[in-house]
Formats: structure tokens, C-alpha cells, sequence
DNA sequence: TGGCAAAATGTTAGCGCGAACATTTTGTTG
DNA sequence: CAACAAAATGTTCGCGCTAACATTTTGCCA
């Protein structure tokens, strides 16, 4: 900057005005100092732009990059609404959600003294590891426990698995199976809670969940469990990608989707609609969580308060030919 | 830093050589540094140090967050591998593959002073922004023109359209149709490229791509263009979600999997082997990708020097059963 | 017990920038 | 053209840290 500054024959607080486009600075004068920065390959250094200011426009982003189509919409929606709000995104990248990890990663965060954090952490022990943060950085959860103190956006995932539940019940079906993802995810748990009122309300049976890991080789398993239950006429997986495990099971069992067993997603990947048959599956929106959650986040930082606002987003039914009546022996 | 070396008795110096885990600080006084550093809730400022030092252990990335499989996938393995040689990875979302957002994202990364700079740009444009970097930060293009000059890492696209065609070609087909991507895709390119030889090889005929742009939506409308071909008895998909998309179009066209048309696709994305019927496909290592980038990477980083290498990744096929020797009647 | 090297700790300076204030220049008005 | 406000520009300082060098303490041996 001095460089630049003595090349336009100008004081370096000049250079400073001209970068950060101050007014009161002569259109002649900025010509020059421009050409100087061009002339001399000059960029600014972030780095003592943050130690002078004490601050950035920068939001730190803990989350676990991962091939899972909500994760990775999650991701991607969010940094769109932080650039349209003159934030950028920073991403920490998690190799697993537990506790010290997730820790490490905040640290980080907090030793670049980020404007703001928004933590994408769906099992219990990440959730750990938020409390002990200092608490005096703007944060905003994703997809974290609903019943935590902490400011939290998330997709009603009890609304979804009630409604998938629902949709198949009102169908015709005397209950629904479910395939649930892993136990300590809460968008698993809660999915299962939804599945589980929903049957409670038509007094339908309740069987006991089958537990997948979220792939679609782990619904394939599951799948084939269904096949060999020959009551079973409905099934509710937690996500979509189970459910094309489930899909092949039960056509290589010799059991027709929707004939003799209807089965609802959740999620809406885009592949959904091309599945054999095609998925009829809960949609949540994305962009919607990432927009409220980078909202919440600014009403922080700019209040420099925290007010333990949550906001759910309601998903919805897309219905597509997996479901249908039983068939009627 | 001055409050934990009041608190503690020494100088701040010995609280940075704590820090930073420099020998010579007698145990005593470590562990009085560490108590004083804890009763404050010191975080050390990293503005400061890289503002002191003038370089970062941080390894800026320049990518799409997309939830298509590969690049998500080699995201995540990338950040995988820098961790484990001690740096963390810092990724700047673009939401277009644009020439000026991808110059903007670089002049970001390297506001920020990174130790090196991985840009992951599969089409034209992104190259041209790569350009007009200043060059003397350590930098790895993945998935760039395999034609530049840059330092390289990529998926040998071309040979993996190969090994698909002539997979096909072997099992006794006459000819094999393409559905390719975007065309301003090096990925795509290639792939094609890589059909085109096989089939030239083979003295096949060599029909004109239909193009497709990576959704399983626009490889359904593919499908029903194929269906419509009675003389096709294979097909080529430049991904696998396009793929998934053909196996759709065509079963309602009654054209059955691999009896009357077999499918190829590429990516082998984790579903595919759940897909009906379960695709052969293209597997590619995307940590193999991640490793070697990182390795050249820290190669210039630690040399100051590029040596301008490019290290192609030879991808496998993966053989399920959408593909059967063509039906002969 | 003094002397001396090595280990431990302290002191000073400066990284590049923006905030706050100081100074100079410009434009306007009577 | 003086007088003055406003605009333009300059100067000084410190953000929190590490590097480089300076000083003190420790341990060991003659």
C-alpha cells in the first residue's frame, strides 16, 4: 500500500479512501491510484484489514461436506444468500460430526474472528460442542436439536414424516412401515416422531422401525426385510436414497411398486422424479432455510444480540406414482 | 495476549512461544501460561499472525458447491487430504462457472494471503480467469483444459469415455449412441472424445451426440429421443444421474434394460448399483484426485517453484448388469 | 565457589491497514 | 479579494502477533 501509494504520489491513507470507496476523494486522484494498484499488481491484505478493523464480512461455516443431496443444497443455498447480503461464506469442513471436531472447527472460526457462525450439525454430540463456544459470536444453528436455547433454523422434519405417513394412511393403507435413517441424526429421529403421530392419530399399528444409515445399499437391506414381511402394503423411508434401495429390493422380491407396496421419501433429490417408479416424497426448501438462517445471522450481528428465535420451514408432499391403494386380495 | 502474559507473569513472547509450541519454555511455566490462557478465553488472533508472518497454512479452494456427485465428492476428499498434511482448507463458493466471479473468488483467496490455491474449473471460461493471476502463488487447476500449461490434476475423462464405448462395442454391439453434457465441459468433451476413438477404433458408426446437462431430467428427454431410434442397441451416458434418466424414458417405452438397449454411465455414483437395472458405469477416485492435488500443491509450496506436472487419474469400469450382448433376432 | 555454556525468558520493531485527528486545498460569498 | 466552510488529503497511532536479538537464569564442571 505504500508502494502504491508513493507510485500515485498520494498518502497511503488515500490508497486506503480510494480501495474502500470512500467519497471525498478526487475523481483525478483515484484515476491515479488505481492505475498505481494496477501498475503494481497490488492487493489489499485481508489479513490487516481484520486486525485494524476487528472485524470481517465473513461467515464462518461449519458443516460436513458430503455427497448427501440436503447437505449439500444446505451448503450451497447458503452461500448465495450470504454473497446477496455483501457477506462471503467460509466453510470448515468436518470429516465426522463429533464433538472435538466440531470444536476445533468453531476455533478456527473464532480465531479469524468471523462476523458471524452457522453450524450444520444434526446429531447430539456437535451440538456439545456448541455450548462451549464463548457465546459472544452471532450464531446460527441448522438442523440442530429443537429443543435446544440456541438460535436455530431448521425444516419441520416431524411435519414431513407426518404428512409422507399421512398421505399413505389417508391412501388406504391399515399402517406404515418406516426405514429410518441413524438414530442419533435428530432429522432422523424427528422424521420417525412425525411417522409415528401420524399412526398414533389414525390408531393404526406402530411395528418397529428398520434402521438404515442413510444410503441407498442400507434401504436395499431394509428392503428386502419388507419383502419378506407379507402384510406390510406401505413404508415410509427417511430419505430418498433409501428409498431406491427399497425400490430394487422389492422388485427383485417379485413385489410391484405401487401394487402391492406404495412407497414416500423424503427429501425430493432430483433424481426422485426418475426413479422406477417415480418417488413420491417430502420436499423441503433449501433455499428457505439457508435464507432465514443468513437473516437471523445478520439480525445478530447487526443488534449485537441474540434472541433464541427458531424458525421451522414446512415441508411439503410431492406426489408421484409410488403410492397408491392396497391392493385388495 | 498481553492480559494472559500479565495474568501469567511472563512476557507475551513466551505466551506465543507456548502458542506455537516452541521448545524452550520451561513445564512450569507452560502450564501457568495455559491456566491464565483458559481463565480468559484467549483466542489467539489469526489476522494477527498472518498479518506477523505473512503466510497461512490455509489452502484456498475455488469451486461450485453443487450437489452433483463428483465435485462434491472431490470437495470433500480434497479438504480430507490437506488436513492431514496440517492445512486447512478455506473454499470460496461461485455460483456460476463465470469468468469474472472466478477471478473474483482467486482475488479473495489470495486477499487472504493463502500458502496455495486449488481452482476446480471443468469449463472454458473459468481457465481464462486463471490466467490473470499473477503466478507466483502455488496453484493446481483439477479438472482444467487438459491442453494448458498449468499444474494439473484430472480425471482421465477420455479414456473413461473409452473404456465405456468399447465395453459396449466388446459385448457385441455395432454401434454405441452418447448422451454427453454441457459442451463447454472439459469433463463432457472428453468423455466424447474418448466414444468418438472407440468407435473409430472399432470402424463404428459414429452417430451424433444427444446433449444432455448432467440432470437426470434432461437424460429422460434423451431416452425418449433413443427410444424413438429402433436400430440403437446401446447408449453411452456421459454421468449418471442422465443415465438413471434413460432407464426411465425407456422402460416406458417398453424398450427393456440391457435386453434391447444397454447403458453405460459414468461417475458410478453410489446409487448406481441400486438403479434398475443396477449401471455399469465409470468409477473414477476422487481421492486420488484430492491426494495428488495436494501433494503437487505442497510440492510448489515448499520449492517455490512450479513445475508445471500433470497428473491424469486412470478411472475403472464398473460392470453391473445394464449392459447384455445386443438382442439378436 | 566461580565461571561458562546452554536454556529460558524478555525487549524491540514492524507486518499492512483503518480510525481519528491534523492540515492543506478548493469553492463560495459578501 | 478576504474570509470562511467544506472538501480533499496527510499524519500518527495501534490492532495482535512473530522475528530477531538482548538479557537473565540454570546447570554443570573445574
Amino acid at each position: 500500500m505504500t508502494d502504491v501509494a508513493a507510485l500515485a504520489g498520494v498518502s497511503h491513507q488515500t490508497v486506503s479512501r480510494v480501495i474502500n470507496g470512500k467519497s471525498s476523494v478526487r475523481e483525478p486522484t483515484k484515476a491515479r491510484v488505481r492505475v498505481a494498484m494496477a501498475e503494481l499488481g497490488y492487493r489489499p491484505n485481508a489479513a490487516a484489514r481484520v486486525l485494524a478493523t476487528g472485524t470481517s464480512r465473513v461467515i464462518g461455516v461449519v458443516a460436513r461436506f458430503s455427497t448427501l443431496y440436503g447437505p449439500a443444497a444446505t451448503l450451497a443455498a447458503l452461500s448465495d444468500a450470504a454473497l446477496a447480503h455483501g457477506f462471503s461464506v467460509n466453510v470448515e469442513n468436518i470429516r465426522t460430526l463429533d464433538k472435538k471436531l466440531v470444536e476445533a472447527a468453531i476455533g478456527r472460526h473464532l480465531n479469524q474472528r468471523v462476523a458471524g457462525l452457522v453450524v450444520i450439525a444434526p446429531v447430539e454430540s456437535a451440538n456439545e460442542a456448541i455450548d462451549s463456544l464463548s457465546g459472544d459470536t452471532p450464531l446460527v444453528c441448522i438442523d440442530a436439536d429443537p429443543d435446544r436455547p440456541s438460535e436455530l433454523v431448521a425444516v419441520d422434519q416431524e411435519l414431513g414424516g407426518y404428512l409422507a405417513t399421512k398421505h399413505l394412511l389417508t391412501a388406504g393403507h391399515r399402517t406404515v412401515w418406516h426405514v429410518a435413517g441413524p438414530s442419533d441424526w435428530f432429522d432422523s429421529r424427528d422424521r420417525a416422531a412425525g411417522w409415528r403421530r401420524a399412526l398414533e392419530e389414525a390408531g393404526a399399528e406402530i411395528s418397529r422401525p428398520i434402521t438404515g444409515d442413510w444410503s441407498a445399499a442400507s434401504g436395499y437391506d431394509a428392503g428386502q426385510i419388507l419383502a419378506g414381511i407379507s402384510d406390510a402394503t406401505a413404508v415410509f423411508a427417511s430419505n430418498d436414497h433409501m428409498a431406491l434401495g427399497i425400490l430394487r429390493a422389492l422388485r427383485e422380491s417379485g413385489r410391484n411398486v405401487p401394487q402391492d407396496m406404495s412407497v414416500v421419501g423424503f427429501d425430493d433429490v432430483p433424481e426422485a422424479a426418475f426413479f422406477i417408479p417415480p418417488l413420491t416424497t417430502i420436499r423441503a426448501d433449501f433455499n428457505a432455510v439457508a435464507t432465514a438462517t443468513i437473516e437471523l445471522l445478520l439480525a445478530q450481528i447487526n443488534t449485537g444480540t441474540r434472541r433464541g428465535e427458531r424458525t421451522l420451514i414446512a415441508p411439503q408432499l410431492v406426489s408421484r406414482s409410488s403410492v397408491a391403494p392396497p391392493y385388495v386380495r
